[in-house]
DNA sequence: TATGAATGAGTATTCATTCAT
DNA sequence: TATGAATGAATACTCATTCAT
């Protein structure tokens, strides 16, 4: 307990050092996999001691898991940014569409890190569940473009999924390609699935 | 002595057991990810002793390059399994695709294994590399539809990933979703993708 | 119990293939020290099976044990040959001392497998026992030397340790070193031993 | 933080814990051979858990390498101490001679421990390499000798290790006999050797 | 007897976690 | 808080020994 404590009563953990550690992290997964990672080279990575780390994180599965939830709510957080539901529904979807696609791009370690946690002892199923709620808005979406007759009419759940999946696919191939990704191929990406999806 | 002995007089290791080590490592990947997994939890969900698993495969490693490399086969070898080129290209389509669909439903815990080796400390470069090797024959495929002029003309690379990425990505979430996949839902999934691919 | 047991009532055991065991020990230990064998090694250099090693020898110890004991039983059995205890004291002194640096230079392995075995948790106290009573005959030259007022008249223990020393480290060093030995050298050798423990 | 952090920033191994690892395995060694000890035990004898034994040494070979290269060095420093090249050849032949003798009964494990090692799967070439340097001072006081004509004429390498045998003989004979070795008994050893050397 | 695959106790090594500073 | 050496349980791997053939 330290003399500011009725001050300033919660823990006021440097969020710097929080971050360099998530940041270490994501790249010592992209890079050797979740099976490849120890407590100190994480610490290493992040410029601490192993010691510190345990200041912020009790244990590994708890450093996980809240890297875990903390991937999920980036990515559900960024992908209505700039979206109107008075705009017409096909802008919409395309505003979150490119929202995910750039996403992906720029946080692939978050997402090879996802992947990786999903068949993994560390993530609990209380995160996982997490992880469907924050889907709903985009069944939502799906939604209202079924009622706009702009959507085939087919199990929301299959459009879904196949909205987002030649993105993610895309993406990941790419990288392991070291392909660059252009402006024009998202461009055709995004009507290859429209062209799929469209009423 | 098998009866087999004056045909092949080296040792002929015992492929069954090999088989059930295999799936043992499977499960056990699927259950726990690949950083869940020990040795002796391999050998004993295979029903041998520790030490019999290192007359099989020299090292953790090998075991999983192994593996690894027999999944890539094993899928790349029942793509085109029925699959005759005189047929119309999109007959010939729907017979890879199919076959595709239904091998990553009965062999899901070969698919998950996969995603989580490759990010691993344990695959090899070489063993990468022949993961691209298996690709060609798609290529080849995705060439014939374009030059028939029943595929858009666009990057083959796009087209070769946008047409299988659906299928992997609704497999695994209607796993994890825990939903039953219909003859009908794979049927419409496959409309989706030729709609968006077509001409 | 065979049909011929009648006949040949003790195990008539392949006194060859016991000789292959011991030499391919003994090998294996001046190679790599006796930290450094394994059972299934010596069976290979043997020409074996590992499963054939144990009907000969019960244990890695018992087989380690009775090639210690046989190592220094053929080399006492050595000393002595052509020794006549008629001839005069230095004469029979030059024919064993001969006799012992020959044998240490043909069965280098010998002696390095017997300097391993004395600090090893293989040789049984019973086993270095017996060590000591292969020594007795020499002990007995000794004490003729001094009675024949040709020896310094100093311990018989310091003697004896003394007048065999420097045969065994010239050949170790000198094999370490890759250095022949002459006849020559063997001589001037004897003849600084005997200026040291002459009268 | 230690009082010469300023001095030295580096992590200062400690010192007296690499001493504590080292005279475990020494006493080990001896009791055991180097085939008879684990690493377990070892951490065990010098009061650390087995994690801090690598802490210190990487591996068993490592470990082992070290103690090695510590152990022939430490006996090079001793041998000339309080010799002076001003003084009588014999006499410093006898300063050289005593300090050897001495060490050799002080630290007979160190002798124990270096026989095991030559023929071992430990010791790796550049290490042995390294004793054969430290041989060299002794083959300038040999020649010194020669010079002076005071020893015998005869191959310089010969003379060397004739001169040191019968001690290293008679230490380890006398450990292994349970004897006392006494003043005396160096001297009349000493005296044995000079009768024989002597020019 | 002879074989060599199979066994599992034992050993080297790693790594999440703790703790003295 | 921050440190990183120390801990020891867990894990990869070895090897003396057994056993079905």
């Amino acid at each position: 307990m330290n003399n500011y404590s009725f001050i300033c009563p919660v823990k006021p953990r440097d969020e710097l050092k929080v971050e360099h550690i998530f940041q270490a992290t994501l790249l010592l997964v992209k890079q050797n996999g979740l099976a490849g990672i120890t407590m100190s080279e994480i610490a290493k990575a992040a410029n601490i001691a192993t010691g510190t780390l345990y200041i912020y994180f009790e244990s590994k599965e708890k450093l996980i898991n809240e890297l875990f939830t903390r991937s999920r709510k980036s990515s559900a957080e960024i992908y209505f940014k700039g979206y109107n539901a008075s705009h017409p529904f096909k802008e919409g979807l395309q505003t979150i569409w490119f929202n995910l696609f750039n996403f992906r791009i720029e946080h692939f370690e978050d997402a090879v890190f996802m992947d990786q946690c999903y068949h993994s002892p560390y993530i609990t199923e209380s995160t996982k569940e997490l992880t469907k709620k924050l889907m709903q808005p985009l069944y939502k979406l799906v939604e209202r473009g079924k009622e706009e007759k702009l959507l085939k009419n087919i199990d929301a759940f299959m459009l879904l999924v196949y909205m987002f999946s030649g993105l993610n696919e895309f993406v990941k191939h790419s990288v392991y390609s070291e392909r660059k990704i252009t402006k024009a191929s998202k461009e055709e990406l995004f009507n290859l699935m429209w062209d799929g999806i469209k009423a």
